[in-house]
DNA sequence: GACCTGCTGCGGCATG
């Protein structure tokens, strides 16, 4: 059911008398009029009905007390042993957030509250598990830790939940993390003779009925889902265009001489953008998302100097994954208080969750490829009613010449800027991709979990607790076998049979499982910790080579490596002048959604010229649509320079690499990129028998091609995992989009036909087709 | 040409 009416007062009045009395005494101790519409639904859903929930609403629309009110009203009095509710949130950040504020509330009804994450304090943990009841607050790898260490006390503390409360639940719809909650949520319903309700908060998502089916996957047509109003979004808005000069030599990467780094850096886009941001950002709270750690440091660095040679204090401060909690929690609560103008320059880590008050405007350093993501971050400004969001968008493109490569010449990234607010427009969201990718890991995982928590178990009592509707769905019984199968493998040793049948753990299992970092499903890797002083900076990859001496730009300053501790891998380091940007390693890109590269060529053909659009970014969309007239890519779709071969499929990532995929089955080295891919170093002829093969293919070669795809590893635990299992798994998840590759196949080979006889026109066409 | 997230149990000691 649908419910986004915006409420009557006596709706909202018969929603406030519904709850307890102590809570709505608390309502008035804030001070609040009135509840907000979110509420009042939530009120209504959760005490009128027995249905699961999924509360979708933006940031600071009061998501939080929509389920609480009406859930601690459910459960205040009762005194049967076992949590009454288990709320569980992605970080401990937003647990600590939500324990500050619903610690009154529940104290006035006398509910313990319970902070369970690694950080928090032990006395109220124990002390719950003598005696549970109440509410806990946990992450899903303290529930990982609590049934695998202590499965009596999960039982008992499980046993009677009425509620399940999920925050942010579109952080765990993609991703490892998301299928290992999933699990979780089943296996705890299984303690209890009938399983809790559930209930998931959510930002504004693209897809609620996919979220339902994340949070109740046996019967998701039962969630009611609840949506605030969607007021229009007032939006101030600029793409700001920087030309990257061509005759200088790119941003340091590697290690220069160390008196080199004392001087200025070569002039570049980068500092052309710090000194805009410099002059319009100071003075009030702002987000400049960097988009990379590297990008981060690189501008709080440059905001730095710039303070620095105006005698001004600085406002600008850096926020990324790597930097230590204590230098990410000051600048949270500068922004917080608000006492102090300030701007934090940061990688996603400001995107969602914790509090950090409203800022004055987003900025964004190249174009986005989410609009999710997008969306989210524009959910951190002008939250104040009346306010406009404002939301400044910084491209980069190159200097362009006659020998500059094609994709320069399109200016992808100002296009694809343009079309991403056309798509926020278009109130456009992605939905999120099934099945993941860490799928066969975390069944993996689990198998292993199931058994320690049971001390061993058969082999259809492990398939039974897991399978079924949930996660692991699309996992037949055959995979089950293989899969165990390959955890008994002599070579892995995970589990062994016992005469009888039952699965246990064996020697390599129980290393994995003591391992303290088996609790999480997601990869981590070892680095230095860097130490000033007795002040702990952060991280940075083992992968940078570190000797004594070593300058490095860290944390928005510049230090000096004094000591190395290898065994402790601790580096100390002291303030220095110079200092060089240290590397942090990449993984993949991420990826755009097809209808951001259909948006795109949309984009090419059109001929109007966005009002948001500086000079400069006006110029470079101009030059890109001139480009892609002068190609001819309005029909046509592949382009032969004579060294490569352009094929432009617009279409998102995961087609791209498919694509490519099968490509490099012939033989052909392909490159998926944002329009396509460029097939390297091949004649028009080898791109077209490639072509030609991928047209011929049927349904059922899917299973052929499957088994010669590279690179079937990705997750944790994957080289537990059978590679026939792997591959059997990578083919399911790409069948949807198998169907594309023959009519696309056929359709390249059209456009090259109609290409040969355009060249042919012009019998001295040179073979170089490059700008 | 990406980003983020999490973590036991126990013994021993100091402290209120």
């Amino acid at each position: 059911m649908n419910s986004s009416a915006s409420v009557s007062s006596a709706r909202a009045a018969g929603a406030y008398d519904r709850l307890d009395p102590r809570v709505r005494f608390w309502i008035r101790e804030q001070g609040w009029d009135r509840l907000r519409d979110i509420q009042v639904q939530g009120i209504e859903a959760v005490l009128e009905s027995e249905a699961d929930v999924l509360v979708a609403a933006a940031t600071a629309a009061g998501k939080t007390e929509a389920a609480f009110l009406p859930v601690l009203t459910h459960v205040a009095g009762r005194d049967d042993s076992g949590l009454a509710v288990l709320y569980i949130s992605p970080l401990k950040a937003l647990i600590n957030d939500q324990f500050r504020r619903l610690e009154q509330l529940c104290e006035l009804l006398e509910l313990p509250l319970v902070r369970w994450h690694g950080d928090a304090p032990r006395g109220p943990k124990t002390k719950l598990v003598a005696k549970p009841r109440g509410v806990a607050l946990i992450t899903p790898e303290s529930i990982e830790a609590l049934l695998i260490r202590r499965p009596a006390d999960a039982r008992r503390l499980f046993c009677a939940l009425d509620f399940v409360i999920v925050d942010e639940v579109h952080a765990f719809m993609t991703g490892p993390r998301g299928l290992h909650l999933a699990s979780l949520l089943k296996r705890i319903d299984a303690f209890a003779p009938r399983p809790a309700r559930r209930i998931g908060l959510s930002a504004t998502i693209g897809d609620l009925g996919a979220a339902a089916v994340w949070l109740r996957p046996s019967e998701p047509a039962r969630v009611r889902l609840l949506q605030s109003d969607v007021t229009g979004l007032d939006l101030q808005l600029q793409i700001r265009g920087y030309l990257e000069p061509k005759a200088v030599a790119p941003v340091q990467q590697t290690e220069p001489a160390e008196d080199a780094v004392l001087q200025r850096e070569p002039a570049c886009a980068l500092e052309a953008i710090a000194e805009h941001l410099f002059a319009n950002l100071r003075g009030s709270n702002n987000l400049v998302f960097g988009g990379s750690r590297r990008t981060v440091e690189a501008l709080a660095d440059q905001l730095r100097r710039r303070a620095e040679e105006a005698e001004v204090p600085n406002e600008f401060f850096p926020h990324h994954g790597n930097l230590s909690k204590e230098l990410r929690e000051e600048l949270e609560t500068r922004l917080k208080d608000g006492l102090l103008p300030t701007t934090a320059v940061c990688t996603s880590t400001l995107e969602l969750g914790v509090d950090i008050g409203s800022v004055q405007s987003v900025a964004q350093i190249g174009a986005p490829r989410s609009l999710a993501s997008l969306r989210q971050r524009l959910g951190r400004t002008g939250r104040r009613l009346g306010m406009p969001a404002v939301l400044r968008i910084y491209v980069r493109e190159g200097a362009c010449d006659e020998r500059s490569d094609l994709m320069d010449a399109l200016r992808v990234d100002t296009v694809r800027a343009v079309a991403a607010i056309r798509l926020l427009a278009a109130r456009f969201v992605e939905p999120p991709a099934f099945p993941d990718p860490a799928l066969a890991t975390a069944l993996l995982h689990q198998v292993l979990s199931v058994l320690t928590e049971r001390g061993g178990a058969r082999a259809d009592a492990v398939y039974q607790a897991l399978g079924g509707p949930g996660p692991f769905a699309s996992v037949t019984p055959s995979d089950f076998a293989e899969l165990l199968r390959g955890a008994a493998r002599a070579e892995s040793g995970l589990i062994e049979q016992a005469p009888d049948g039952t699965l246990m753990l064996g020697a390599g299992g129980e290393r994995l499982v003591q391992a303290r970092d088996f609790y999480a499903l997601f990869e981590s890797a070892d680095e230095w910790r860097l130490i000033a002083g007795t002040r702990p900076l952060g991280t940075i990859p083992l992968s940078n080579a570190i000797v004594p001496g070593k300058l490095v730009v860290f944390a928005g300053r510049r230090w000096l490596v004094e000591e190395i501790d290898e065994q402790a891998r601790v580096l100390q380091v002291s303030a220095h002048h110079g200092g060089v940007i240290p590397k942090f390693d990449r993984l993949s890109v991420e990826a755009a959604h097809d209808r951001l590269a259909a948006e795109m060529r949309l984009v090419y053909a059109a001929d109007d010229v966005p009002p948001y659009l500086d000079r400069q970014a006006a110029a470079f969309l101009a030059e890109g649509r001139a480009a892609h007239r002068r190609l001819g890519l309005q029909t046509a779709t592949s382009l032969d320079t004579g060294r490569d071969v352009h094929l432009f499929l617009w279409r998102g990532d995961a087609l791209c690499h498919v694509f490519a995929a099968a490509l490099a089955l012939f033989g052909l080295q392909a490159e998926p990129h944002d329009l396509g891919v460029t097939v390297r170093w091949a004649t028009g002829e080898d791109v077209r028998t490639g072509l030609g093969r991928i047209a011929a293919f049927r349904a059922d070669d899917l299973d052929r091609f499957t088994e010669q795809v590279q690179g079937v590893q990705s997750a944790k635990f994957d080289a537990h995992v059978p590679e026939p299992l792997l591959r059997r798994f990578w083919g399911r998840r790409h069948a949807r989009l198998w169907g594309d590759l023959a009519p696309l196949a056929t359709s390249l080979l059209g456009s090259f036909a109609r290409q040969a006889s355009h060249n042919g026109d012009r019998a001295h066409a040179s073979a170089d087709q490059r700008l």
